[in-house]
DNA sequence: TGTTATACATACCAATCGGTATGTATGTCA
DNA sequence: TGACATACATACCGATTGGTATGTATAACA
């Protein structure tokens, strides 16, 4: 029934339901109000366990950010939007299905990078600097797709891609934050209509 | 040496002191996080003093968006976009200014208005509906000086003020959100000159 | 001047926190 | 088959938390 020595079997099946609770605790209380205890609760897994693949508390949320949501960021976010040819239509496509997608318990959570940047930025450095490794990635994945949309002509040459890559990525954690406490996705609809009205205007 | 008896003497002092306090360790550490022992420490107030004026943290914490937040977005935001005319130019220029203002420490800590409602929203509806006035009361005054632009002629007609009010608080939000956790004045700046680029596109 | 309510101050408390010490079952390998 | 490391499980611990009970000094008022 145990797996025992040598660990790397059902990759680490114990692992994975750890850090998946971990993060849906985090997802909803933030990272220092999430309780190990509780976290703990909602699986069946004992804190022996826990102590055993993390040394602490701070690790299991590093681990999080590394494991979990740099993933979900890139499939999301960065990937999609590589493949396409016209980063404007290839966003509008992938903002219009991630609305879709979301459920209202998402978007009473929020998004899960932003939470835990806008928590532990000013409170732990480790955090900070892991989280703007995610966001990195983010902006310097659109920038790239703005670049070659206008190398193929496809976007305004005089706008600063850096720039709009930037702008991109703060509406949209802009939208999701407001919705968030408005507990509206009539709201996040809203704001991402005019969202899509601005990369509208970033067309050659 | 103290008042006693009939409070409102000298604007009820030490409820001003704790209040500030608070504030100030809950726009570093968060709501959950903030420590009253601490926020005590960094006065000479007691906790005694504390529970006198406040019955829960919790109420605190609601002092806190009410008395002091409310405020800052009002004389920030609101009430200088509202005497303007022109509310791109009038939008432009409270931004700059804002930028300016902003000393480091400020953007390292972010709005405090969007901590508290990215942290607290999913967990306690009295913050959620509190922090949601104070935004209401943001768009809504955004949303009326547009709507007075258009009138005046200097904005667009076809756009929609709603909407565009809340992807304008929206992008300024995602903005400090990113300078925040890039711990970069110059990623406030870079970010803010893409929405002002944004707003110059919705003059007539 | 005595009474009372206000405005604190001090000491303490149960609950919960992250973390540890110890024990045990199981698979690997010599 | 015995030795050993891995993979947990259980029980416990000091520290910190929000909150309370109690005491006291002062001002207003009758």
């Amino acid at each position: 029934m145990q797996t025992a020595a040598t660990d790397t079997e059902e990759e680490l099946a114990t692992r994975q339901v750890i850090l998946q609770a971990a993060y849906e605790e985090i997802h909803v209380r933030g990272f220092q109000a999430a309780s190990l205890s509780k976290i703990l609760a909602n699986t069946n897994v004992t804190k022996g366990a826990l102590y055993h693949y993390f040394p602490t508390k701070l690790a299991l949320g590093y681990a999080v950010v590394d494991e979990i949501l740099a993933e979900q960021i890139q499939q999301q976010w960065v990937q999609p939007l590589l493949q396409t040819d016209d980063p404007v239509t290839g966003l509008i496509q992938i903002i219009k299905q991630a609305g879709q997608e979301l459920t209202e318990e998402d978007i009473y959570c929020g998004c899960p990078l932003n939470n835990l940047a806008q928590e532990m930025a000013p409170v732990d450095e480790g955090f900070r600097s892991r989280v703007e490794f995610v966001y990195e990635a983010w902006r310097t994945g659109t920038e790239t797709a703005f670049k070659n949309g206008q190398d193929k002509g496809f976007v305004k040459k005089e706008i600063n891609a850096t720039s709009v890559a930037t702008m991109i990525v703060a509406s949209l954690e802009g939208c999701m934050g407001l919705a968030k406490n408005a507990r509206s996705k009539k709201m996040l609809y809203q704001c991402g209509e005019s969202v899509m009205d601005y990369l509208q205007s970033l067309r050659t």
